[in-house]
DNA sequence: GTTCCGCACGAACGATCGTGCTATTTTCGC
DNA sequence: GCGAAAATAGCACGATCGTTCGTGCGGAAC
């Protein structure tokens, strides 16, 4: 059996577990003793993977950002620029939400406990964040440049406001358990499109 | 000297300590005896007065929301209704989060921390934030009456939009550290108000 | 003047935290 | 297969966690 090596492996199944476990309590709440018992292996064998907690927790940020770009921003990239693809992202996003294993997303949990906690981990997912943000006024960008939104539309503000809406929804939907939550994100989100685009053509007319 | 008994006194004292730590460390951040050498008691001092963590952190929960209503919330009140208010409402929110000690807010660390961790804690932070939808709603509606919004402009909605661009700011502006987090969420509160103003009526000519 | 109560203290508890060591087992190139 | 190297286990450490208990001090009530 070729593939990667043993211990890269297991390194996988760890972060797995780390990511899932993480989403219920937060980054910071993660335990070695916990992930080690949920995987079924010793705190310290687990351990030597990562060399410190920190390392750790710089690890599970990565995995949960990769499993992010590949299952929202990627599947989005092939719908047709402008419009349409904006709505692929929504959807993508809202799906992750609402089907994603009960305990909510890692990155959103990590980025109010870690907002006054310089250290790596902070820096790391600082970093994270600003990619999405281009990856979102890129996007916009070239919504733009098809005609779908007025050529003043700032994609930087437009990525401020689709991440807001997100934020209220995940906000909406997880602690208040609000049914409307989906459907107040679609509204906000169908708001900020019929601003963007060119005066006078109605939702649909350029698609 | 009258006022309240020394173990109200003192409690007061501990729970503000407490509110200005976990806003750096999180409502599950929060240590007992953290919490009393800061304020230079024992922990077992300290603990008499709460009985145990949870009790403590519902009550740091309701310090915090306390002293967000009386600096956000009521001044906001006696400004004129309708667009003013809100207006007024979106500064004292802002100045709140900019000048407020480091480490940001309580309730928005627990919000994410408590969303998928059943208990009284989760219960009540979820209180707070129905009765705070429901104060942004009321002042929507007041500014439907006054004519200053659409009769169709759902304060739901509006609250929903409205609280979700402030968690947009606090991310900018807290984890970012964007230097332009004020700004957008200006612009973003400008675009609502826009869209809720009646037709053909531009900003500002209805106050 | 004695009793009682609110309040805070110090010590200690079992548990668990992250983190080092040292063996022991498993994997993999030859 | 064999031996080097990687991966995992076992054990222990100091620290800190929330919590409990017994105690002492000070003022109020009687």
């Amino acid at each position: 059996m070729d593939g990667p090596a043993k211990g890269a492996r297991t390194r996988e199944v760890i972060l797995q577990r780390a990511v899932t476990h993480a989403c219920r309590v937060g980054l910071a709440g993660l335990t070695i003793g916990d992930i080690s018992t949920a995987v079924g292996m010793s705190k310290s064998g687990l351990y030597a993977h990562f060399g410190s907690k920190e390392a750790l927790q710089v690890a599970v940020l990565d995995t949960a950002a990769q499993e992010f770009a590949d299952t929202v921003i990627v599947p989005a990239l092939s719908a047709p620029r402008g419009e349409p693809r904006i709505r692929a992202l929504v959807e993508n996003w809202l799906a992750c939400g609402r089907t994603r294993q009960p305990g909510g997303c890692v990155i959103v949990k990590a980025s109010t406990e870690l907002d006054e906690q310089p250290g790596p981990v902070r820096d790391r997912l600082r970093e994270l964040h600003q990619a999405l943000d281009a990856s979102i006024a890129r996007i916009i960008a070239g919504g733009v440049t098809e005609g779908h939104f007025r050529p003043d539309v700032d994609g930087n503000q437009f990525a401020f406001d689709l991440y807001a809406m997100m934020l209220g929804f995940y906000h909406s939907y997880r602690l208040l358990e609000e049914p409307q939550a989906e459907a107040r994100a679609r509204r906000a989100v169908e708001a900020l499109l019929d601003a963007a685009r060119p005066e006078g053509v109605a939702r649909g007319e350029n698609s």
